[in-house]
DNA sequence: TTGATTGTTACCGG
DNA sequence: TCCGGTAACAATCA
């Protein structure tokens, strides 16, 4: 589940229910018992995204970091307060809904230095208003890293996840293999504006959706993609190929994305 | 039971 | 400083 889009819908929603009010927070695991204990009976007075990491501030000045990794889970219930499902790490408890966070790889109470630092470790974030693309833009530029590397370090861009890496840049025509250093300022300027177009899209459907004139209804696996997964190019008809990248699949089209030379 | 998976961090060496 | 490689970790589902 966890893309750039997913974390985002999940901060807008978090706000809406949970800002201005007081929390009781419970690790239902006990294993985040101290971070709950400090936590818990503060105001939070706001949730934001920054790329795939969620924060929910409080009034205290602390800030509680979750990042999802690769199988984490959000789920919101309605009150009265129902059982746990899974392995819940920490639940927040709001005046009519709670929000449990299954499995994240990251959960942890930060003070407003240590916000401050990981705010600085995180690359633009192609959903935020106040991003720096240039910040973003100038170190790709230099780079002999592929782009398709590039797109999924975070600490370069954030945001963008396994399957929009692969659908991005066949949209824009890239080879994933081809280095930073060697694309031109007006492919940054469009695969950010894509990106960025890709994932508002997203947060508002609440699915991975890159296909031009999605039909209604919803995919099988709330993805409506072009060529992720898929056998033949939806451009050209020719064969899709099979890279790893970073031990992550990713897909090409031979023909619409020509190969940088070696 | 096994394998795959929409992710990240730490550490080391060149 | 940057880059590549490796390992560790997380939980669920088919």
């Amino acid at each position: 589940m966890p893309e750039g889009h997913t974390i985002h819908r999940a901060a807008n929603d978090h706000r809406r229910l949970l800002k201005g009010r007081v929390l009781r927070i419970t690790s239902p695991q006990g294993r985040f018992s101290d971070g709950a204990a400090r936590l818990s009976g503060s105001r939070c007075d706001d949730v934001e995204a920054f790329g795939k990491h969620l924060v929910y501030r409080f009034d205290t000045g602390d800030v509680l970091h979750i990042h999802l990794g690769l199988f984490g889970r959000i789920r919101k219930r309605k009150l009265p307060e129902p059982d746990p499902v899974g392995a819940v790490r920490v639940r927040l408890v709001g005046d009519t809904h709670l929000v449990d966070i299954n499995g994240p790889a990251i959960c942890e109470v930060l003070d407003p230095a240590q916000f401050a630092r990981l705010k600085d470790r995180i690359g633009p974030d192609v959903l935020r208003a106040d991003a720096d693309r240039e910040r973003a833009f100038t170190r790709i530029l230099k780079s002999r890293t592929g782009i398709g590397r590039l797109l999924m370090n975070q600490s370069v861009l954030s945001g963008i996840g396994n399957i929009y890496r692969t659908e991005i840049l066949w949209r824009q025509n890239i080879h994933p293999d081809r280095a930073g250093k060697d694309l031109s300022r007006a492919d940054l300027e469009r695969i950010w504006t894509d990106a960025a177009a890709l994932l508002v899209l997203g947060v508002k459907h609440n699915a991975i959706i890159t296909v031009d004139d999605a039909p209604a209804g919803k995919g099988r696996y709330r993805e409506r993609v072009n060529i992720f997964n898929k056998d033949r190019c939806p451009a050209c008809a020719g064969p899709v190929t099979r890279l790893e990248i970073d031990n992550r699949r990713a897909f090409v089209c031979a023909v619409c994305q020509p190969a940088p030379r070696p």
